[in-house]
DNA sequence: TGTACATCAGTGAACGCGCGTTCACTGATGTAC
DNA sequence: TGTACATCAGTGAACGCGCGTTCACTGATGTAC
């Protein structure tokens, strides 16, 4: 048994403490292993220091808490974009800081950006849960604010776009690509410039790079 | 046991007949379950109608199996583009061609397709092969026949591009987006003609989608 | 202030399961004479 | 043409392992009196 040596038993009030170190320990598995299914209830539980059957209370399977690591991750992801855009003087700089958040985040958290957009749930349990739709996650909020920066962008003339929802989206599915990509092979000799130039010409930017 | 009721056993010059069946129900075995670690070297010889000790005159583990399917599926998208390229008439219009055809063999085999870029071997085996540089497999033909369709359009005026090999990796960067989000979101509210928005942003054609 | 008791976070042993892997084997097919 | 033999594709029993899940339990913490 490879359990943390001493582990404070929770009081009363504090019924959470053991909930937020699993979904930690997960994550944690998670971006270690870089494989979802090394993020068994057994290693989680090892991981943080407690018996197995102890998840029992705070999750119905390991599954469970695989979602509630995507969850954190999308409500990490619109923060780290909220970050970044709110420093941008031009609407411009602020969908240029946004889409560098979002590539950099993607990098930062490889695995968890993987789960993210692709299967949950174990194998074990056959639980494979379908993945939701974006629009019902926290990923919502970061598409959210690639729209309005694009609107604004296109509101002050920096960028020639007429339809600033769909560009939006035509700009994130191409953030996700070259976040996806990127991560999947980082070995390919990817041209120089490559992010700036597909952001210039998605966004329909009229600057420099457009 | 759930084995096929006949099998006939290999003549002598047939030794890799359960070679190709193991690989083609590994294939099956993942597009039905979704779930590549369904795919265990137990559950590939049930399915091929055979008793597990014998994957091993071909195969060292379940993941080597996952890799051969890999590389079938790089030849079969490599195979699909040639055949869709073929017809064309124009090179803007082999391109275009091309890009539906990528499309198409993604959201045809989306779980092939998410493992060709994604981790592949087996959880338990712990040998979690690191995916291998694209241009090492069979895709990087598929960035070939990209990358000399969009010189092609170039060359012929279709296209805008200085710089068909970096365009091509932004094209192709930009369609892998676009199957990778669609096969993992169907249900998000996709915008209308957001692949050929897509495609002729990032290829900088002239045409009416530029 | 002291004591008996209820609560409840977490334990530890146990189970059955599917897995990967090993091993000695079987029996049909082709070959040497 | 017939027969003994070598080959080799695939079998079946067995093993140890980590897993998910169950169950009765323990023992520290807070509460009622």
């Amino acid at each position: 048994m490879e359990k943390s040596p001493v582990r404070k038993r929770n009081t009363r009030g504090e019924g959470d403490r053991l909930r937020r170190e699993l979904v930690s320990a997960a994550r944690a598995l998670l971006e270690e292993t870089g494989n979802e299914d090394a993020v068994t209830l057994r290693a989680v539980a090892r991981r943080a220091g407690v018996t197995a059957p102890s998840i029992y209370a705070h999750f119905g399977d390991a599954g469970a808490i695989l979602l509630e690591v995507v969850q954190e991750a999308f409500g990490e992801l619109a923060g780290a974009l909220r970050a970044a855009g709110s420093g941008a003087a031009t609407a411009a700089e602020r969908l240029d800081a946004l889409c560098a958040a979002y590539v950099q985040f993607a990098a930062g958290s490889p695995h968890r950006y993987r789960i993210m957009f692709g299967r949950h749930g174990s194998a074990r349990t056959g639980a494979v849960a379908a993945p939701r739709p974006l629009h019902e996650l926290a990923g919502a909020e970061a598409i959210g604010m690639l729209i309005e920066a694009l609107s604004d962008c296109a509101a002050d003339g920096s960028s020639a776009s007429a339809d600033p929802r769909a560009d939006a989206v035509a700009l994130w599915t191409g953030l996700h690509g070259y976040a996806s990509a990127r991560n999947a092979l980082p070995a390919f000799p990817w041209p120089e410039g490559l992010l700036p130039a597909m952001v210039g010409r998605l966004a329909v930017l009229r600057g420099p790079a457009g």
